[in-house]
RNA sequence: GGCGACGUGGCCGAGUGGCUAGGCAAGGGCCUGCAAAGCCCUGUACACCGGUUCGAGUCCGGUCGUCGCCU
C-alpha cells in the first residue's frame, strides 16, 4: 500500500524506489508491481549497488524476487463478462463452468471465491490458466542471489509497537491526510489500505483500536507467508534497529 | 431503603416456550494479475437458585450484579 501517493502517514512510508508511484485512483496488481520492481531491482544492480526489497506479502515479495510467470492480465471486457456471468448463473454454475473448461484451475478454487472463479475463467479465454505448468511461487528460485530476512517480535512487543505507532499516525495529522484523499476517488485496491475507513468514520478512540486489531492481523497474515518462503532467515527483531542490521549484515557476510 | 430496566459464547448483538441467529475477534485451511485483499471450516452461550410446563435464554418467584430514577 505504500505504492500509493497521498498517504505517508497512514502506510508508514519510508524512502524507497517503488514508494508513493501510484495515484490513488490506480488499480493495483502484482503484474505491474512486478516488472517495476524487476526494472528497479536490476537499474539498482547495474549502478553497482545492493537492492534492498522490504516488507509487503508473499505474493510481492516473491514477486519482486522471482521470475513467476505470472498469467496474462485480463482482456479489457472479459472480466466485466465473467462477473456478469457469476452474478447471473450463480456461484455453482460459474464454478461447473470453470470445471469444464479447466478442471485444475477449477479444483484449485472454492465456488464461492468469485475474484479467483472470474479469474480462472477469463485465463480460459485468453488460452491460459490459473494454474501454471510450474509453480515458482514457493521455490527458492531468485533471480538473482537473494537473502531473504524475516524478523521476529514476541507478541506484546508487537502489539504494543503496533498500538504506539498507530497513535503517533495520528498525532501526525492522519486525520487530515485521510480528509484530503477521500475527496477524490479510490480505486478499489487503494480502498483497502488499513485506517482509510476507520479514521474517517470511526470516533479517534475506535478508530485507533480497530487499525490496531486490522494490523496485527496483517502482520500475522504476513508472519504466516514468511514460513513458506525457502530459505528465510529469521532473526530477532525485538531490539533496536541498528542492532537488526549489523545481523543481518553478519548473515550477508557469513555468506 | 423504594421503584424501574437490564444481565446471552472474548466483544457486539438478535431471539418465537420446543429444531444452529448473525457480525467482529480467535484458531485452522485455500489462494499466481484486487494479497493491508478474497474465500472455506471451527464456537452449543444464555448471571445464580427454585418453580410452572411433556419441554424455558424465552413464563413465575427469589438471590446476586449493573444502570437509571426516587427517598
Amino acid at each position: 500500500m505504500q505504492v500509493y501517493e497521498g498517504l505517508p502517514i497512514l502506510t508508514n512510508q519510508g524512502p524507497g524506489r517503488l514508494v508513493a508511484i501510484w495515484p490513488l485512483d490506480h488499480e493495483a496488481s502484482v503484474g505491474e508491481y512486478q516488472r517495476l520492481a524487476h526494472a528497479a531491482i536490476d537499474e539498482i544492480l547495474a549502478a553497482g549497488r545492493l537492492s534492498i526489497v522490504v516488507g509487503g506479502t508473499g505474493l510481492y515479495l516473491r514477486a519482486a524476487l522471482a521470475e513467476l510467470a505470472l498469467p496474462p492480465a485480463p482482456q479489457p471486457g472479459t472480466r466485466a463478462r465473467w462477473e456478469r456471468f457469476y452474478d447471473k448463473h450463480g456461484a455453482a454454475d460459474a464454478h461447473a463452468e470453470l470445471a469444464r473448461r479447466d478442471e485444475r484451475a477449477a479444483a484449485a478454487v472454492h465456488a464461492n471465491d468469485r475474484r479467483r472463479v472470474v479469474r480462472a475463467l477469463e485465463l480460459t479465454d485468453a488460452g491460459s490458466s490459473l494454474r501454471p505448468l510450474v509453480d515458482r511461487l514457493w521455490q527458492e528460485s531468485t533471480r538473482h542471489p537473494s537473502l531473504v530476512v524475516g524478523l521476529d517480535v514476541p507478541p506484546a512487543v508487537l502489539e504494543r509497537r503496533i498500538r504506539a505507532r498507530t497513535e503517533a499516525m495520528f498525532e501526525r495529522g492522519v486525520e487530515d491526510e485521510v480528509r484530503r484523499v477521500l475527496e477524490r476517488p479510490l480505486s478499489t485496491t487503494a480502498a483497502k489500505v488499513i485506517g482509510l475507513h476507520e479514521v474517517a468514520e470511526l470516533p479517534r478512540e475506535e478508530a485507533v483500536d480497530r487499525i490496531v486489531v486490522r494490523t496485527r492481523r496483517y502482520a500475522a497474515y504476513q508472519r504466516k507467508w514468511m514460513r513458506r518462503i525457502p530459505g528465510i532467515v529469521m532473526l530477532d527483531g525485538d531490539r533496536p534497529a541498528d542492532e537488526v542490521a549489523d545481523a543481518i549484515l553478519e548473515v550477508a557476510r557469513a555468506r
